[in-house]
DNA sequence: GTCTATATAACGATAGAC
DNA sequence: GTCTATCGTTATATAGAC
């Protein structure tokens, strides 16, 4: 491809993979994924043979770039304290650009726990070994409080997530307008730092 | 009702909600309401009209008994320290006895926000004010470090909420079966507990 | 109120012309 | 590869007997 023109078979990827983001497995529709790709439903089904081939597609890809998000940051070999600043920028950006994708992972994997499971089996996803050592290391020097390893890293990641999967509710009880919520999203980076920090009761070394 | 038989009514109301719950409206179908009420499907016709009308009471409810859990605790007199306990306490049995009930809520917010700003302009829900005004006094007096009410209150929820909605998730990555991520639910409540109060940098008046 | 049977519409998928 | 037309199924919803 010369130019930014993306050839059929993509095109009905890239719209899939938004309707599938906004309405669910359940809620999409083929004509809406066609509309949305503005091209005929039944090249849908030439490219793809059915709904279920073309999510299951759109589902790997997704995780695909998702989890190495997660994962990436938690074994650099970087200090805590800078990691932990780290985490929150890499997943605030990912999820600026992907709001939707929280949303979907988490209603799609708990929708079919075992697809999950075979897909984190298959890329052999394990914890961040280096992540737990550090913290473990740590702990023995007493450089931060005695926390469990498995239970920091669902913190960090539920803090960070968590916004972006409850936006609607965030918004509609602090009567937020997009602009302000935009706001709390970016004072939420320099919070959750100091907050995550403050926790585990972290002195640099 | 001598004893604990429900009406045809109510028994198609608790399977819908079960049903919904689990599939999402999307995803739901009659049939398998039906089927869960143990009752023939054209019986939800005739108590609920249609599926949506259904659904919507169905929605209504869960909602009524989910925010007053979320905001029940916040608004009481008692000292902050023992305040996030009784927090945490809170949502864990609540949503242990309500599973899917996070996930539910917040998959059909995010499909319809127009519905959650209805609800809660109609239910006349506002942040809760005695907690935020607790939060601001401490601050003053030094007491907890300078931190945002709102970006707390998301942080406790966001903390005890992210575990069940992304319990698939934990188990797989963890490789913990259904005994060990209950183990991981209940030391999560003390970990919690001390994990916000470091965050805020907490001293007893 | 409860059932069977059926109308009606939507959706996924395919056939066949070009 | 792309289109129109249409098939077959499933879903919601209703009609009508009892």
């Amino acid at each position: 491809m010369t130019d930014e023109q993306l050839d059929t078979e993509e095109q009905i990827f890239e719209a899939a993979s938004r309707v599938f983001q906004r309405k669910g497995y359940a809620g999409a529709r083929m004509q809406e994924i066609a509309d949305e790709a503005d091209i005929n439903k039944s090249m849908l089904h030439y490219y793809y043979r059915s709904k279920d081939k073309l999510f299951t597609q759109v589902y790997q890809r997704e995780m695909a770039r998702f989890f190495p998000v997660i994962f990436g940051v938690m074994d650099s070999d970087d200090p805590l304290g800078q990691k932990i600043e780290q985490l929150v920028d890499a997943y605030y950006s990912f999820l600026n650009d992907n709001p939707k994708m929280a949303q979907f992972i988490i209603t799609e994997m708990n929708q079919n726990p075992q697809r999950l499971r075979d897909f984190i089996k298959g890329q052999g996803i394990h914890p961040p070994q280096i992540f737990f050592k550090q913290i473990n290391k740590a702990k023995q020097e007493g450089r931060i409080a005695d926390v469990a390893p498995e239970q920091l890293m669902v913190s960090i990641v539920g803090l960070t997530l968590f916004p972006f999967i409850g936006r609607t509710m965030i918004k509609a009880i602090f009567d937020f307008d997009e602009q302000q919520f935009i706001q709390f999203l970016q004072d939420r980076k320099t919070f959750l730092v100091d907050f995550i920090l403050n926790a585990i009761n972290y002195k640099p070394s």
